[in-house]
This record gives C-alpha cells, structure tokens and sequence, in this order.
DNA sequence: CTGAAAGCGCTTACAG
DNA sequence: CTGAAAGCGCTTACAG
C-alpha cells in the first residue's frame, strides 16, 4: 500500500500543511475552501503556508469525496476531416475552454462518428463520474441525447439549440437574425432570386435557419429554395452546379459556411459566371478565409467565442445549482438564460467583395 | 457524510458487485483489473454480474487509489483565431483523441496565450494530478517547457520536435522530406529561384523546414530565400508582396501552410501575376483549401492523424513504463522510436493546377 | 485461490 | 472557533 514516490518533486498534502500550521486537515480543508468556521488569524496563516509549500488539491481525492469530477465534457460528432475545415469548432471549444478554466474547470473533449458513439461517451462519462456536465453541439431536430442527459441526470447545455427541447437550457446562435441580415442585403441590391446551399436537415439549426431564410424571402417579396447538403464540398460543389443549371439563373447564393462558400465560387468561376457580377454569394460564417479569397467574401459575422464561453458559464451554473438542489430529485430548470442573445456583440454582415446587384 | 444520491439512476460500486458475487471488493478488483490470482469460474461469474450491473469504475476513486488520472494533456499556445484557420490542429487531435479514447484516456485540452501560460497549465496539471502525461506542440527552438516536464518528472512527448531534446521522445513531422520533394517537384519544372513563406522563427519546426530547404535548394543549384511570418494572413499577404517587387521576380513560392498560400495568391492576382503561369505556389499543408480554391494547389500531403496516433500511443507506453519503473528516480528513456517514421502513410506531393513552368 | 484491511487525499457533518 | 473521525470507491500488498 506505500505509495511509489514517483519521479519530480513531492507534492504536499493538506496533511503536510496541517502539520506545519499546527492544526487538523479539517481545518486546512475549511481554509482552503474559504468555509466560514475558522478565525481569520488562522485562515490566513493556513492560506500563507499552503501558498508557500505551492499545495493544489489533489483532483481524485477531491472528486472522490466532493461528488465533483471538475470537468466538463464536449463530444463532437462529426468527421475530424469536416471538424478540420470548420473555424466555427475551434472558436467554440477556445471559448468554452476560457470560461471553464478560469473556474479550474477542466475540458474533456472527444470526438466520435456518429451520435450513437456520442452517447456512448456521454453514458460512460457519467458512469464514471468523468465530468459534472456536459455541452451538446449540433442538435439535431428529432435528437437521441437529450432523453439520454436527462434520464441520467446529468446536467448539460444544448449549445446553438433552435429552442425550448426538453428542459435543457439552449443557446441559439444567432441563426433568424444572421439569416435575415443577410436576405435584406441582398434585396436591398436588387437581387429577388435567392437561393441557399444549407448544411445537413438533420440538424436543428439548419431547420431553423431554412424557416428564417423563408420568412425573409416571403416578407420581401423574393423567391428562393433551399439544398441541403452535409456540408462536405463535394456537396455544396454539386448543389452550386444544380443552381447554375436551372433556368432562371439564381443570382444570388447564400452558403451556411465559409468552405462551402469557396467551393462554389470554385463551381461559379469554371462555370465563366463572373463574382459578383453574374452572382453574388454570401457566407453564412465569417472566418479569415472569406477575407483571403478572391473575390473575398460577405458574410455573416459573430462571436462564436463568447458565444461558447456564455454556454459553458449556463453550464456551470447548472451543475452548481445541481449541487445545490442535493438530493433532490428533480430536474435542471427550464432555460432562464434570454435566447438570441449568446454573445455581447450582435452580428454584423461584412460586406465585401462577393455581393453586388444582380445583372441586367 | 453521506452521499447526496443526485439525480438520475444509481451508479453500482464494487461493494455492490461483490454483495451480489459474494466475494470481497478485493477480489472484484482483481476480476475486473485481470489480475492473477482468482479462480476462471470465480472472475467469469463476477465479469457477469458487474457487467449485467452497468458497472463501470468511479475514474476519481481509481486515480486516487491507483496514482493514476487516466488522462492525458494537450496544452496549445496558439491564439485561437489561428487555431481556427489550421487543419493541422483539428485533425491532430483527432488523432491524438482516438488513440487515447480507445484505451479509455480521456484528453484534456487547454488553449493558452503565450508559452509561459502553457507552463502554468503544465505545473497545474501535475501538482492536481489530472493528467498521467502531456503532449507538446510546437516546439520552440529553445523551448522552456522541455526542463519544466523533466524537472516535474511528467511524462511527456514532443510532437513534430525536430530532434532530440533533453530525453524525451519527439516524433517529427516528416518535415525535411516534404519540403525536399516540394524543391524537387518545383526544379524538376524548370525553376531555379524559389522562395518560401516559413513560419514563425521560434518554433523548431520552422528551423527544420529552413535547413532542408536550404540544402535542397543547393543540391539542386537552384537559390531562394525563406521570410519567416507569424502564420497570419496579413504577415503571408506582406511577405509575398515583398517577394514579388523583388527583381527578378521569384517563379514560385512556397508557403508553410494552405491559408497563407491562400493569402499570397490573393496578392499574386492582385498583382495581375498569373498562377502558375507568372508564379507557381505549393503549401507545405495539404486540406480541402487547396482543392476548392482556383487555381486548386499543389500541396504537400501526409497523414497527420496517423502521426498524432503514434504520438499518443507513445506517451502512452511511456507513462507505464514510468509506472513500472516504480520509484525509480531515472527518467524516461531516450527515445526509441523511429524518427522520421511519424505514421504509417508516406508524404506525397499532390500536383495540382499552381504549378507549373516558369514563365519565358 | 481468497479475504480482511490499510491506504490514496480530500470533504464534511458532528462533537467539543 | 477547532479537532477527531468517517467516508468517498477504488487498489494492493499481506495473511491465510
């Protein structure tokens, strides 16, 4: 049962710190934890000696006997070689990280092939106690994981949710008004044949993006469709050339991301459809690839980071009211979080090079 | 003391299982470790019931007993707003990831500022015990985290190091044999003045990248001269506009990673310099980007999630190896991996339509 | 081949 | 205001 030392430097214990403040490990427990229950003198005499022998809690014990993993976890289902052409992802998961490790809180992340797999990452997470809480990315409109969170108990936020689904608090991203900004550039130039090459129908925000893109359509008297793709560029190549080839032209195209974008202006250029003269495009996610390529993109700016890291604060709060509630056996409380607005900033639509009036 | 049961189901523990097996918890935990000394009837039957059971180990409970996180970090000094325009990152982890998850690690993932908050990270990690071992990317010249980790005694593993440093493992990315066959592929049309947007100086990659570039550009009696960015856009677009008032004009140019190669060649065509007729470019990092843009480029591509695989898998063995070297003060061996040999998959160029010829 | 027991490093009601 | 003790759920030498 002795421990092996191990290889470096030791790392004190709070038994250490007792030791040498002349008090019990309870006590450095409630000094270290800032509980009430202990004079300030010997508070800070704890503090100053823990500081000085450069003590952290040991996370596994701490865990064990609090109840708390101190981690949260963010599996992502979707295919690393789409994951890798998507600056949303890493904007997300660099502003969940911030919020969460500025509380200590730590980030397990995973990334899975399909839901299925996703849930069972969820299931053994919760099983093994791994995390406190988890973030749900890409919900899908008819979605397997929320009935799982909620039947485990596990406290989770649905990041970018279209809605109220279940009792879980949902973010949305900005989808109805990055849509209509978007719709009302475009007729403002004069364009009344839109179309869109959207992401996958299964997922809920691209639902409620095609009901936004149709509203505004509809309110400014244009016309347009959808396509759906899975947001590879082969996909989004094809949707592009079926729209070339129908007759009216579109003359203008709105891509739900910044590749997909640049994939079809690909299709447009070899298709001797000149950018923006013959048709204007526009991306629904802005990124420095839209600034580079020529002609450079309008698109749809936001603030994905704050956006992840207000999810991840939902989160914490969830699991400290969690905490809180102990025992009882009741549920997370329906969303008190405003929607529509993730971020401090609003988005804005960049407009540059990509859009202009339509030909004629 | 007693536990707050939570919300959701009940988690069994091995006190449950033994309960049920009529054993001791001792001898569930020699079942379900595989440990000898236990009858095949006997573990069969306790398999079952813990099976039968859902259960699965409390993760804090085993780290505190065993000294073992099970879990691995991967801190990442690179401003978010870069990461988000890197393939590289994503499909690293990716791998990195599965290789982990599928000996049930967890990864931990932090993004910092600077070096010295990664350090930060690092200490952290150790002294709460949350990880067994850590990967470090982008390895600097002269790289402050190298004596942190073995001053800590923390496992640890340089992905894409150069060479050798202090003693721990280092897996290089292949990079003296891309930047060779890029040289290669460029004097083998007929060009004799290449230049090269590199990356940031400071990190050991880049050094590498340079002297193979050097001595392939010798080899070849061809010259060329390498300006060193800080992998952004606006330092790619700078870069290249210096190199392009230069007389002569180089004939190609090669960029350290796909989205600067997309900058430069928005400066090219600003420029009215054709591509490839007036300047070829190749990027050092094959994606979807160089596929989708137009002209579409040749890049260099190699399999980064097999590389980030063999890393992890590394580390892996590593941190048991420190296991069972209990208490023995030495350090990790010196590596004993094959260097240059990161995955199982060879670099190959892909020709694509930005090179070509030099003009006259 | 199996069991009883100590220990990992914390937290937290409970006495004093 | 402070201390002694139990407990979180495992692992692991040590007896039998």
């Amino acid at each position: 049962m002795p421990r092996r030392p191990g290889p470096g430097p030791r790392r004190p214990t709070i038994a250490d710190i007792a030791e040498r403040a002349g008090v019990s490990k309870g006590s450095v427990s409630y000094a270290l934890n800032g509980n009430p229950g202990l004079s300030e003198p010997t508070r800070r005499r704890i503090l100053a000696i823990a500081e000085e022998a450069g003590w952290r809690p040991n996370r596994a014990a701490r865990a064990l006997s609090a109840s708390r993993a101190g981690a949260c976890g963010l599996a992502v289902a979707r295919p690393a070689h789409l994951l890798a052409y998507d600056p949303f992802f890493p904007k997300l998961i660099s502003g969940i990280e911030a919020e969460l490790s500025a509380r200590q809180i730590a980030l397990m992340l995973q990334m899975v092939d399909d839901v299925e797999a996703e849930m069972r990452a969820l299931r053994r997470w919760w099983a093994e106690r791994r995390v406190d809480g988890v973030l749900l990315v890409d919900l899908r409109v008819v979605d397997p994981r929320v009935p799982v969170v909620e039947q485990l108990g596990l406290p989770a936020v649905i990041v970018g949710g279209p809605g109220p689904t279940g009792k879980l608090p949902y973010f949305p991203g900005h989808d109805t008004q990055r849509i209509r900004q978007i719709v009302e550039h475009l007729v403002r130039l004069g364009h009344c044949r839109i179309d869109r090459v959207a992401g996958p129908a299964a997922f809920a925000h691209t639902q409620t993006r095609t009901r936004a893109f149709r509203e505004a359509l509809a309110r400014a008297g244009a016309m347009g469709t959808a396509l759906s793709t899975d947001y590879t560029t082969q996909a989004a190549a094809a949707a592009t050339k079926k729209l070339v080839e129908r007759c009216p032209v579109p003359t203008a195209i709105v891509y739900d991301n910044d590749m997909m974008a640049v994939a079809g202006l690909g299709v447009l250029q070899e298709a001797s459809l000149a950018v923006p003269e013959d048709v204007s495009i526009v991306s629904l996610e802005d990124s420095i690839l839209c600034e580079v390529v020529r002609p450079s993109l309008t698109a749809s700016s936001w603030d994905v980071e704050a956006f992840g890291a207000t999810a991840a604060h939902a989160l914490v709060k969830l699991i400290d009211e969690a905490a809180g509630h102990h025992g009882v056996a009741g549920h997370h409380r329906v969303n008190d979080f405003t929607p529509d607005a993730a971020g401090p900033a609003e988005p804005t639509l960049v407009v540059r090079a990509s859009t202009g009036p339509p030909p004629g």
